[in-house]
DNA sequence: GACCTTTGTTCATATATCGCACATATTGTG
DNA sequence: CACAATATGTGCGATATATGAACAAAGGTC
């Protein structure tokens, strides 16, 4: 396969990047080479080469990734004017309504955190910028996904790995699909303990200046001092406040 | 040159990928071949291998990165136990002192933070999870360049790009060390506006359960409402409780 | 609109990389 | 302690990639 446009072994690279995650932080050459499925030596190569340019340490037997890396989605952090200009609306909100305020978009099948303004802690789940979830359970990825047209939303749906993270997801794509006809319709998402038990939370769109859909922003709160049906009414006015603001400012 | 232990079509590829910054979000491919020093036929190739899998854009004019970029970095941020463990204490450290509290480790002469608990802003500058400062100017810097034998912190401030930010910046080698002295001494680090006018912060050294210096946390305020001399009066305990109590869980 | 400059694309060839197979080292186990 | 099992290191031929120059296209200037 001699794709002339294509550095295969850049993205073999990129694919040995990934190989590390939260549960294998430590790999070793036959690891990433499973993990991958690359050949041995190849895999061997790429993290020598990781090793080389000093974003991964190695000590003969494993290879643990180097906070240099930080450099590559820093890149996109910082060269993304979205992300800056969203944080500090994000600390306002955060502060005002005492909870956790995040910024997120859409990449494939998941919602990837780009801002976020934390209150006390209450979700097991540690978020950061970076960090991923499954859109179709997510507050802000049930407003991304409305956002589309019915016939995008419902492929990424079908890509979907639809697993009930509590007795509370939806997982079935009829319902998801009329679930993001409402959302569409009144403006909002609301997650009552779909990701995790003890958790709600509560979306709203953020569009550009031309009225697209480029990002959405959340305020998640604990079950217990937040009853689902209280999150709107409590939330719903401020998030749309920040939308507002940020209208103007977004391309 | 051929080295058989390393691929040099990966380290072009990231190379190409740091090519994007803050300042050039948006790069044509000879942009890419003028910051890189590649070839523009070999950048293009780079570049179109980011398009191909998706960690680009492409209008056929300008790159963007996309957040799926953003999985490289966080294969680093999930992988390491620190950034996790360390989070739920910026959180609460920054609730009680209201104001924001970040923790770092040293790459190369820069800090890079790792976890971050914001409350009002308070820079101009934006710092999230990947965000990086110059060490010799920051209070983690200081921190972490204390934490080590002279010769390696001296041999990083010849490595450094020691420039004035603010009027008050230390930017002579000389009185810098006797700084890493005192810091090393004294336990903490204060900077009164080197970085950024207007701005304090106070910063402890993170210590795991061997006693190795393993990162820096800090707390940041204006200068307005809270002078650097009483920085440590007020932070310093608050900053020490969490090292103490972070010290048996790290590692 | 003709000129010049910059940028993107294509191509042939020299060179580097891949993956295989084999050699070696390490680890675990009875 | 020896054996098996698993993991890592290495040389080589086939194959993919980088290079740099030549060409094409776009953009800017007068």
């Amino acid at each position: 396969m001699q794709e002339t446009d294509f550095v295969s072994g850049f993205a073999r690279g990129l694919k040995v990047i990934e190989a590390f995650g939260e549960t294998t932080p430590r790999l070793a050459i036959a690891d990433v080479a499973k993990a991958t499925g690359l050949d041995r030596a190849t895999a061997r190569r790429c993290l020598l080469t990781l090793a080389e340019l000093g974003y991964a340490d190695y000590d003969g037997k494993f290879f643990v990734l180097t906070p240099k890396i930080l450099r590559l989605g820093h890149a996109y952090l910082s060269a993304t004017p979205l992300p800056h200009i969203v944080q500090p609306f994000l600390d306002k909100l955060a502060e005002e309504v005492h909870q956790s305020a995040s910024a997120s978009v859409l990449d494939g099948t998941e919602v990837v955190y780009i801002a976020r303004a934390s209150q006390k802690r209450v979700m097991s789940i540690n978020l950061m910028p970076g960090s991923r979830l499954p859109a179709y359970c997510a507050s802000m990825g049930r407003v991304l996904l409305a956002a589309m047209p019915d016939s995008e939303s419902l492929a990424l749906l079908k890509q979907s790995n639809l697993r009930p993270f509590t007795p509370r997801t939806l997982t079935d794509p009829v319902r998801l699909m009329e679930e993001f006809a409402r959302v569409r319709e009144q403006g909002f998402a609301v997650i009552d303990q779909e990701l995790e038990l003890g958790l709600c939370s509560i979306a709203v769109p953020l569009e550009n200046d031309r009225g697209r859909v480029v990002a959405a922003i959340n305020i998640g709160a604990p079950a217990a001092s937040v009853p689902a049906v209280e999150m709107a009414e409590r939330y719903l006015e401020p998030l749309k406040g920040v939308a507002r603001l940020l209208k103007s400012l977004l391309r």
